[in-house]
DNA sequence: ATGTCC
């Protein structure tokens, strides 16, 4: 992105002023070599975000932002029901509720060094990943209608984890207002077999060693120790989320003129929140994030038997779960007055700073944790939510490094085989059904997590907390 | 991201 056109508020906040049919002005923060190598697309895409109805404040981008449908991933809106303010399926992303959760293991480097390919190989047999992997729980007519409505809720009802997995998950592992009726026939049946599976592209699975610790004291209270052992899963609504936004995109599409909405990109689709058309779309994307989290969930419970059948002592408990492509009702504060938002968020976090009444005990006083994932073979950072950061984007932070460079051209660079080889080499073991999609996932094909997460942290967005390394990573 | 094209 050319740094000409934006006017730079800071070291780390750079503003597209207010032209045109912009409603609101559009913020990026990130530092200059970030915003240099950023796709000149986010530039086009967050200027067009800006124009959407009822948009408050302005339209953000995250230091992680890349190219995406309509919105861009690492993209983050605020709108206001009162004001003729949309919701836009595009600006949700089509893996509702894709998103991360780390669990902790108790266990230390050198307690598992030397199990470490068995390890490799009970995950790996353990966790259902690739393209169409389908798991040993299938749901019927009920079940599917009970799991849209209860969430991660469900998943422990029914004997996937713990009741205090709970507590650590957003929403407290259950988002309210799903409409199950909202969801058709089509996207349940390509649920019916998928939950407890990773899927593909960047979802992964991957055991982590803490190598840094930046903040001694929330460290200590998120529990996270040099050399600690933790789990980290990645993954989202499969199937039924990708239906889901299929057939909403469409409708949204054909549907904005008989709402007078003027669309500078097909892509951004979408319709007043007030709407039936947007109050359908809620419902539907609400038990979509409700599948994402039942599937973490039960995908939690797999790998604490995985991990069991080696280390029958250890316990893996939750540390967070966050989700990264959602639209969310919030509390924010709009000028001196309270309001209620609808915050999109496509690959962004939530990341409350402390204090935020949302915040489970453990972390209130301190704030959110927040969890980055790197690229494959390359370190995650957990953050924690930063004071003050709900002027900056309605307390929102970056959801990983971000794509540097497409599927396709990554293909033609790297051979899948060589990079788990060199991998092997480095100590990272990786197991996949997939060669195609190792290279796909290739480390280079991603931006400099480390100097995203830097970046994020400079801003105020969030802080940093610690630095996790993998150890061996389960790919889709 | 995605039964990587109904």
């Amino acid at each position: 992105m050319d740094t000409g056109q934006l006017i730079q508020r800071d070291e780390t906040c750079w503003e597209i002023p207010k032209k045109g049919a912009m409603r609101v002005p559009a913020l990026i923060y990130a530092d200059a070599s970030l915003i240099r190598d950023m796709d000149q697309k986010v530039y086009e895409q967050i200027t067009n975000v800006a124009t959407l109805p009822g948009i408050v404040d302005a339209a953000y981008a995250m230091p992680d932002a890349h190219w995406g449908y309509g919105f861009p991933i690492g993209g983050v809106a605020a709108f206001d029901p009162d004001q003729g303010g949309v919701i836009s399926a595009g600006g949700v992303g089509f893996d509702i509720s894709c998103g991360v959760r780390t669990l902790h293991t108790g266990l230390t480097i050198r307690d598992i060094l030397e199990q470490k390919h068995r390890l490799a190989d009970e995950l790996s047999r353990a966790i259902p990943a690739g393209v169409g992997s389908r798991g040993k729980i299938s749901l019927n007519h009920n079940e599917m209608i009970a799991m849209l409505n209860g969430g991660a809720q469900w998943a422990v009802d029914r004997g996937f984890g713990e009741a205090e997995d709970l507590e650590r998950t957003e929403e407290q592992g259950c988002m309210k207002g799903a409409d199950p009726s909202e969801v058709s026939a089509k996207a349940r049946e390509r649920q019916h077999d998928e939950m407890g599976t990773l899927g593909s592209g960047n979802h992964y699975l991957e055991v982590q060693r803490v190598t840094e610790i930046y903040d001694q004291t929330i460290a200590a209270r998120f529990g996270l120790a040099i050399d600690d052992i933790v789990i980290t899963i990645h993954c989202g609504s499969r199937g039924l989320g990708h239906q889901i936004g299929t057939e909403f995109l469409k409708d949204m599409a054909v549907s904005a003129s008989q709402y007078k909405i003027a669309l500078p990109d097909r892509e951004l689709a979408c319709a007043p929140i007030n709407s039936p058309l947007g109050k359908r779309y809620l419902g539907a994307m609400r038990a979509g994030i409700n599948c994402a989290l039942a599937n973490r969930q039960i995908l939690t419970h797999l790998t604490r038997q995985a991990v069991a059948s080696i280390f029958p002592g250890a316990r893996l408990d939750l540390f967070y779960d966050v989700s990264h492509n959602t639209c969310k009702v919030e509390r924010h504060k709009v000028n001196g007055q309270m309001k209620e938002l609808f915050i999109h968020r496509k690959g962004a976090t939530r990341a409350y700073g402390p204090g935020h009444p949302e915040l489970p005990t453990a972390f209130k006083d301190v704030g959110q944790p927040v969890l980055i994932g790197g690229s494959m073979g390359t370190c995650s950072y957990v953050l924690c939510g930063a004071k003050d950061n709900e002027r900056r984007a309605y307390s929102s932070s970056c959801h990983g490094a971000g794509r540097a460079m497409s599927r396709h051209q990554a293909t033609k660079q790297w051979r899948g085989r060589e990079l788990v080889d060199d991998l092997a080499r480095q100590g990272i073991l990786i197991r996949s059904p997939s060669l195609r999609g190792i290279a796909e996932e290739a480390p280079l094909a991603y931006k400099d997590v480390s100097a995203v997460v830097d970046a994020a942290d400079k801003a105020g967005l969030s802080r940093k907390v610690a630095r996790l390394e993998p150890v061996i990573c389960i790919k889709g």
